[in-house]
DNA sequence: AGCACGCCGACT
DNA sequence: GTCGGCGTGCTC
């Protein structure tokens, strides 16, 4: 998508100067984004900065700001030493939030260029780039207004007109407290309801709104001497003899006079806090608060690992890296390694190779894969340069984890998703792993892919980006050197090196797969979920002690109950859609609105009783090993079981310890895991993600069972793969069982291009959602019309270039109804230099008072990973 | 997003 | 003649 620098940049301009070519004091404006979603507020506020906060003002900080009758937050985007505004109208920064400012001019031009690829609010991404614990948070507190109607009197009493006791009781409180919360309000008087309001309307008491302080540092009590030895050991002589206690405290910290935390030499000492207290009283010792960062991992040791020995073809692709770095040039990498070929080890050198150079690191990684065994390697090699960015940390942790960055603490960031966002001030290497996976698609606006957004932070860094997969996506792959015909002499120079290894460290064999058709099992009278060839492999393993790993493929809302007799499907009335059941609650649940009704015990529609489950979970195939061998040990992992916090990891250590013969999975067993005794990886049914409607279906069955092949097999053992599938031939199927990555992206790529999708054209999705039909048509018609309008427009100024821009729709979405509301989508396909986002821009905002007043919503999704 | 201001229907 | 509906516009 071509970006418009000059446009983008626009708003900011200045923001981005060093700051320091600009003398503090000379600083007296600031452009605030507010904390207000809407298009109107879309763009930067004034404010003065009052001199006492000036040190504390620059580009990225978070502040609360009056904006019209409230406070809210805002984030500072520039910085001026004059405003458009007569100052008489301009009003005062109130506070600074954060000591360190969360963000820092890079990120908040990031943000700028984010609201305008993925066409959002700029407050929405910049809020997408901290951590959920400093999201705006505001306070409503009750105080007594500064023109208290109904009169004072000059002796600071007031009379009030008309108040009845406990209104002049309650009156009395808050001008004592100042201000006060309505829950201490209605703690106090809990009878106070219907006077507080009295009292509001009449103007007696105002509500104030205030942006919630900062999140506290975790603060842990401190204790250290006061007074020199000598001192301390003359206290300690006059002391009487009972104080034995207080006595041999002294003595401690005459003998070392570091600062200890109290509750650790209570624990020591075994003494109460009292006895320090009562030292801490007479001035001998202190006591002080100090602030620590809460550490996930403080009870973890990490073996520290030196830099493994490479192989010819890791050194190959190390050097390659290294040399970018070294050039401290912006450069995108693709690196291709099957499984098992040691990419990690590749990562871990390219990122000492960066430190060295005084630079930093990031590293994303799926969340699903962000395992201990993970994290581990990276604590390994780096120490407490690391921070992890994990979604199960507590608010306190991460905000923890972020100030460690801003600190200057850490220098290495490993995470999912939002890591992208670590607010490094000399980034020289980002490192996506599994490059391929749609969870770097955030589905929430901004509907941004972190892989893109990698891409864009490094060039304003002139870093690396490596992108690894064993399966690249056929996006990444296309931008490489190997593909030249897909784009014009603009992609030439910023085309993707393309680093591949093609062997498993120590020689060893990918793992030998048969491809079960299940059509034949079920002609020769096997019913059984599982074939005869995988149930003798899994019998075989049982009797040599070796491990299985079993993939369920299915996702969570495929499992369906239907009416024997009348063929009657049970379905959402407020979505269309299949309710999904859930055998714990024995409910049927929608996917979509939340829905929850008890499981029908007859058919809604024709009252028969002969209601059918309809798709094999997870609990099934658990049952049914247990079935088939007695006394099988297996350990299940799905969404139901690894919802507890590090139940993952439980359940991983006990498999890791051979505590189970077999892991039985969703896709979460699929990536990354590594066990020595796993030989035998089965795949239960290799189609259900085949068969949705996604252009997709291919490249991701290929990856799904190329991925959990990988698993098998990977240390001295020889690993062997068995994938059933009622659609053996499919090419997706016969390549990924002969670890063909080539000729799987030869005939997609071929597919691709004769249907027109990715890569070799760019997709938006628009969809359209309103609560009546007729209007919805009108709306989605008028909306592709005029996107088509503005693409003639543009196509003149593009003249003699090769671009290429399609509407498709609008027609109804695959769900053509969520929460009462119907939807209808565009496609649209493009190619070549066209600023498709300001197009789209252009047409909602076309488009703003249908939805104003018709509530009418719009959601644009750019690089859309799911078409629904 | 809130909130105030402002212009047309059903009511004491 | 007024209370109140929500359309329109503003917030540094």
């Amino acid at each position: 998508m071509r970006h418009n620098g000059g446009s983008a940049a626009g708003l900011y301009e200045g923001s981005l100067l060093p700051e320091e070519t600009k003398a503090k004091e000379l600083i007296r404006y600031a452009q605030v984004i507010v904390d207000v979603p809407a298009k109107q507020t879309n763009r930067p506020f004034d404010y003065i900065v009052p001199s006492e906060l000036r040190e504390w003002v620059s580009v990225g900080s978070r502040v609360g700001v009056p904006f019209g009758p409230r406070t809210l937050q805002g984030f500072v985007v520039g910085l001026s030493e004059q405003s458009a505004m007569s100052a008489s109208r301009l009003k005062p920064i109130e506070q600074v939030l954060d000591l360190m400012p969360p963000l820092n001019p890079e990120l908040v031009q990031l943000a700028r260029w984010m609201s305008h690829t993925y066409i959002c609010h700029d407050i929405t991404a910049l809020q997408a780039m901290i951590p959920g614990a400093l999201k705006a948070k505001y306070e409503k507190w009750i105080t007594v207004a500064d023109t208290a109607a109904g009169g004072g009197s000059p002796g600071g009493q007031t009379y009030l007109l008309d108040a009845s006791p406990e209104e002049e009781e309650i009156v009395a409180f808050v001008r004592q407290k100042g201000n006060v919360t309505t829950e201490t309000m209605l703690s106090r008087f809990p009878n106070a309801g219907p006077h507080l309001k009295r009292l509001l309307e009449r103007g007696t008491l105002a509500e104030v709104q205030t942006v919630k302080d900062r999140l506290n540092a975790k603060k842990v009590l401190y204790v250290e001497p006061a007074v020199s030895r000598e001192e301390l050991l003359a206290h300690s002589e006059k002391l009487p003899s009972g104080s034995k206690r207080q006595k041999e405290l002294l003595r401690f910290f005459a003998d070392s006079s570091e600062p200890l935390a109290l509750a650790e030499l209570t624990e020591k000492l075994g003494m109460s806090p009292g006895t320090v207290k009562g030292l801490a009283d007479k001035g001998w010792l202190t006591v002080e608060a100090r602030e620590v960062f809460r550490d996930p991992y403080a009870d973890r040791q990490f073996a520290r690992t030196e830099p493994l020995p490479l192989t010819e073809q890791q050194a190959v692709v190390l050097k390659e890296i290294a040399d970018t770095l070294d050039r401290r040039a912006h450069r995108v990498f693709l690196l291709h390694g099957v499984t098992g070929s040691g990419k990690t080890e590749v990562y871990l050198q390219a990122i000492q190779r960066c430190l060295d150079q005084g630079r930093e690191a990031i590293v994303l990684v799926p969340e699903i894969s962000l395992t201990p065994q993970m994290v581990e390697r990276f604590k390994g090699r780096f120490g407490e340069a690391v921070a992890v960015m994990h979604s199960r940390l507590s608010n306190g942790e991460r905000y923890d984890e972020w100030r460690k960055i801003g600190l200057k603490k850490v220098k290495v960031v490993i995470g999912a998703r939002s890591a992208i966002f670590a607010p490094f001030s000399s980034l020289g290497l980002v490192i996506i792993d599994e490059e391929h996976e749609s969870s770097y698609k955030q589905e929430e606006s901004p509907k941004y892919h972190a892989r893109d957004v990698a891409v864009e932070r490094a060039k304003q860094h002139g870093a690396a980006v490596v992108l690894g997969s064993a399966t690249p996506s056929l996006e990444s792959f296309a931008k490489t050197a190997k593909q030249p015909a897909i784009e014009s002499e603009e992609a030439a120079d910023s085309a993707y090196k393309l680093l591949t290894m093609s062997e498993r460290v120590e020689g060893r064999p990918l793992p030998a797969v048969h491809v079960v058709d299940l059509r034949e099992e079920l002609k020769a009278g096997n019913r059984s979920m599982f074939s005869r060839g995988l149930h003798e492999a899994i019998e075989q393993r049982l009797e040599r002690g070796e491990q299985t790993v079993l993939l369920l493929n299915r996702r969570g809302y495929s499992t369906f109950v239907m009416c024997r007799s009348c063929g009657y499907v049970v379905q959402c009335p407020h979505c269309d859609i299949s309710l999904t059941y859930h055998q714990v609650s024995r409910t049927m649940r929608c996917h979509y609105c939340g829905l929850s009704e008890p499981e029908p015990k007859k058919c809604p529609s024709c009252e028969s009783e002969h209601i059918r489950y309809f798709g094999t979970g997870t609990q099934r195939v658990e049952e049914e090993l247990g079935r088939l061998f007695p006394g099988i040990r297996v350990i299940r992992m799905d969404v139901d079981t690894t919802s507890e916090k590090g139940a993952h990891e439980k359940l991983l250590g006990r498999f890791r310890n051979r505590q189970a013969d077999v892991l039985l999975g969703t896709q979460m067993v699929a990536k990354g895991l590594d066990f020595p005794l796993v030989t035998l990886v089965g795949v239960i049914a290799a189609d259900t993600v085949l068969h949705l409607p996604d252009f997709r279906a291919a490249e991701k069955t290929f990856q799904l069972l190329t991925q959990v092949a990988g698993r098998a097999g990977r240390h001295q053992l020889p690993g062997e793969v068995f994938i059933q599938t009622y659609t053996p031939e499919h090419y997706s199927i016969v390549t990924a069982s002969g670890h063909d990555y080539e000729s799987f992206l030869d005939s997609e790529l071929e597919l691709r291009r004769l249907r027109g999708y990715p890569p070799y054209c760019e997709l938006v999705l628009v969809t359209l959602s309103h609560e009546q039909v007729p209007l919805l048509v009108r709306a989605g018609e008028s909306f592709a019309a005029r996107l088509k309008q503005l693409w003639e427009r543009e196509r003149l100024s593009l003249s003699g270039e090769d671009a290429y821009f399609e509407v498709y729709g609008p027609v109804a979405s695959p769900i053509p109804r969520i929460k009462d509301r119907y939807r209808f989508q565009c496609m649209i396909k493009y190619r070549g230099n066209v600023d498709v986002s300001a197009m789209l821009a252009e047409t909602s905002a076309a488009f703003d008072e249908t939805v104003r007043n018709d509530k009418l919503l719009i959601s644009i999704d750019v690089n859309p990973q799911v078409l629904m």
